[in-house]
DNA sequence: TTCGAAAAGTACGAATCCGAACTAAATATC
DNA sequence: GATATTTAGTTCGGATTCGTACTTTTCGAA
């Protein structure tokens, strides 16, 4: 019965929070803060629109994280060359200094987790939540 | 890689929650009320504990939730007969009707599931929640 | 039996997140 | 070419969540 996957869902998310958040050394962040160090560093500069549509945060949400990654000196806000309407993100070497630890923390989980399954099951649950997340879409959650 | 997996765990989470809030009939519950009614409907009468272990919330974000749930009429605290320091939560008629309208809208989002994805894949999926959980609960968060 | 953890919850102020209203720039329409 | 709509992002006040400290009860020993 696939309402007890949400519920599982949800609680997963909760306990990837708490490891994060007992890492050691401290990584002195959020989780939006995390992921978004995490997202940037893969993906080079970003508007907030490509973060956002990654995140599936609200965008005024966005804004006070960012906000708060600025004042830490973690990334900058620059007028996107292209669109003046936009801005583009770009983590300063701070930023991708942290990153690197955030990075690092996931990846231990990730190696945690790939100890006790095999690389075609985690294939199976990145379909999975991706078919998750375009019925969610689909069904209605749109923003 | 597996970083990218807790990016999307999170990105899917978000969607979920866009999903339930833009149910109609509007359900009138917040992501965290939802999820406890629909376990105490599942469980039946249970401790604080118990659903605090079911989702990994703080336990005083608990608190503050069941206040809510309480308020508006869909549950109660009682004490537990065998420990003193324990409270059982039981939800009321009005909380049961509630919870109907929380599965329904989780099992339509189910439903959709089901049409993409092989029952097959969805219990890989269950599984891979399930190490992802013993993994970061092992590696460091307690609570 | 009594004393020291450990467990179950709560209180409260601080941090975070969200909804609604807003500004400004790009795009579509007439 | 003027105007309406859409897109990108922020602001602000209220709601939610969290961290820390606290109370009460239970359990395990000395």
């Amino acid at each position: 019965m696939s309402i007890d996957l949400i519920l599982q869902l949800h609680r997963a998310t909760h306990r990837v929070g708490l490891f994060l958040a007992a890492w050691k050394p401290a990584l002195g962040v959020s989780q939006a803060e995390a992921h978004i160090l995490a997202f940037l560093s893969q993906a080079g500069p970003s508007p907030i629109g490509a973060v956002h549509r990654a995140f599936a945060h609200k965008r005024s949400t966005l804004t006070g994280v960012l906000d708060r990654l600025e004042t830490k000196g973690w990334l900058n806000r620059e007028p996107h060359p292209e669109d003046r309407r936009s801005t583009l993100l770009r983590l300063t070497p701070k930023g991708l200094k942290q990153a690197a630890r955030v990075k690092e923390a996931m990846g231990a989980l990730g190696q945690a987790l790939a100890e006790e399954l095999s690389p075609h099951a985690l294939a199976a649950t990145a379909r999975c939540l991706e078919a998750l997340e375009h019925a969610a879409e689909r069904a209605g959650g749109g923003d």
